[in-house]
DNA sequence: CGTTCAGTTGACCATGATCAAGAGTGGTGG
DNA sequence: CCACCACTCTTGATCATGGTCAACTGAACG
């Protein structure tokens, strides 16, 4: 099937993770957005938690979309040492270099068990010449996972262990509200403390530490692989968090109960 | 002409550093190499030392590219506290998001007096149009910068003192010899030690004792803001030290004498 | 039930930060 | 021409953040 195939008028089912990811910069057009949704919902590859999607030194052929469950790109020291250098979730993707580059220079390991829908250079370049703003919106996710990159170098370079712990966790809470993965102050997170230390530059006895101090702060609650933030200016507060890194445009201006979005131009 | 082609023939005057940088990925074709000589060549702008170009949450409206001199860019904490998250080296281009993102979180800060030539929308899709082939060598230029990104968080992350100072100094070593601008085992190293600091999450303190120790086990030489590095495959070794992120093509095969590069396809 | 893995806690240690003072250097103005 | 100032580099003493090592708990699962 092709995917210029234009989608339903009827508005339809909620947008899938990677249509509301794009979304976020612009509004995509229903077109784009029913080709969008056709990768979605694609018959997805399924990797088991601790297993590797994709190894350092292999040649990518195909993109990929997250669909369902954590992932994260990292990178190991040959001593073992394993800098986690960022987490994938749904909706995002990764390979986009697939036309670029020959070599990845890191590996993708799920954290849980994962699926992810791969398109290959064709559908991709079909999918660009019939909607060009998808080109743009591809380009706005490489900006803005490379923004990540950024923040997370500042956060390692001069951040305190609390910090950087703290900010971590709202990274990924807003990430994940801006996939429609939270509900109300909580969402699930997955990752034991050796991942946050692997992730933080730190141990994972140190992790622990960390997490019981922000406990007993108030500042989270964490239990079962569950994470509440009762107060989310408190952390952000505490991990010296500024959004604008993320470049969520729709939800940093809306308020926290759900509503409809304004999307800005 | 083919992209395939290796231009000259007659070998015409050197590139410069913009052509030679992007020729890193992609044998560029004369057309295209004259177009970017062509951006190299025109008037460019001065700015100071100490100063910046562009600061944080200002909307760039062109693209620049580094002509002179080393720039970083960095990021602010509020209470002071900085991180360098890279350095900008003549033929690096900056702000490429001029399309996509409205403002950036970071600022570009001139190291030495820098000159940069600016060039704006128009005439970058100009040249696009006319040769297709930059689209994908500016695509290769962002995601090997992205990929800088990850070393750093790896670096910051696991990486001891001397293995992250050690490792910068490969780093910006490798990339200047990739722009010409090394002679023999040395090269300009205009840094400050709280510059370094900055950059590798250590004060300027520690940095000038980390120095030291590089310095008595003969690893570096550095005085006067001059670099020489006697053994390069020692100190990479010191700095756990792996270049492929740096995805130079034409560099990492060939012999440190000058000589014929042999262009992989 | 025993095994494995994650989380927790304690004791001790080391890397790198902080604070402070002094030396070397270059630029500027009297 | 010299005095002064600002900036960078250097060194020492002390401190603290976070690492290491080790033991134990509890839950999940075959």
């Amino acid at each position: 099937m092709s995917p210029l195939h234009h989608g339903d008028g009827a508005l339809a089912p909620p947008p899938g993770p990677l249509a509301m990811r794009l979304g976020e910069y612009i509004a995509l057009s229903d077109g784009a957005l029913a080709v969008l949704e056709a990768f979605s919902a694609r018959p997805s590859r399924k990797i088991v938690e601790k297993h590797d999607l994709i190894r350092q030194g292999e040649t990518p052929h195909v993109v990929y979309l997250m669909k369902r469950g954590w992932a994260c790109r990292y990178k190991l020291l040959g001593d073992g040492r394993r800098q986690i250098v960022d987490f994938l979730i749904p909706g995002d993707l990764c390979e986009l270099n697939i036309y670029i580059l020959s070599q990845i220079d890191y590996s993708i390991g799920a954290i849980t068990p994962i699926e992810v829908v791969e398109i290959d250079r064709e559908d991709f370049e079909a999918a660009i010449e019939a909607w060009p703003e998808i080109l743009k919106a591809l380009w706005w996710h490489e900006l803005v996972n490379k923004s990540c990159h950024r923040e997370w170098i500042v956060n390692l370079g001069v951040r305190t262990a609390t910090e950087r712990v703290a900010h971590l966790l709202c990274e990924m809470f807003l990430r994940l509200e801006s996939i429609g993965a939270t509900t109300g102050y909580s969402c699930e997170l997955p990752l034991i403390q050796s991942d946050i230390g692997d992730a933080c530059g730190l141990t994972s006895v140190h992790i622990n530490r960390t997490l019981q101090r922000l406990r007993q702060a108030g500042l989270i609650i964490l239990r079962n692989r569950m994470l509440t933030i009762p107060d989310i200016d408190a952390l952000k507060a505490a991990a010296v968090f500024n959004p604008d890194y993320l470049h969520l445009r729709r939800l940093t201006r809306r308020p926290r109960a759900k509503g409809p979005a304004e999307l800005p131009v």
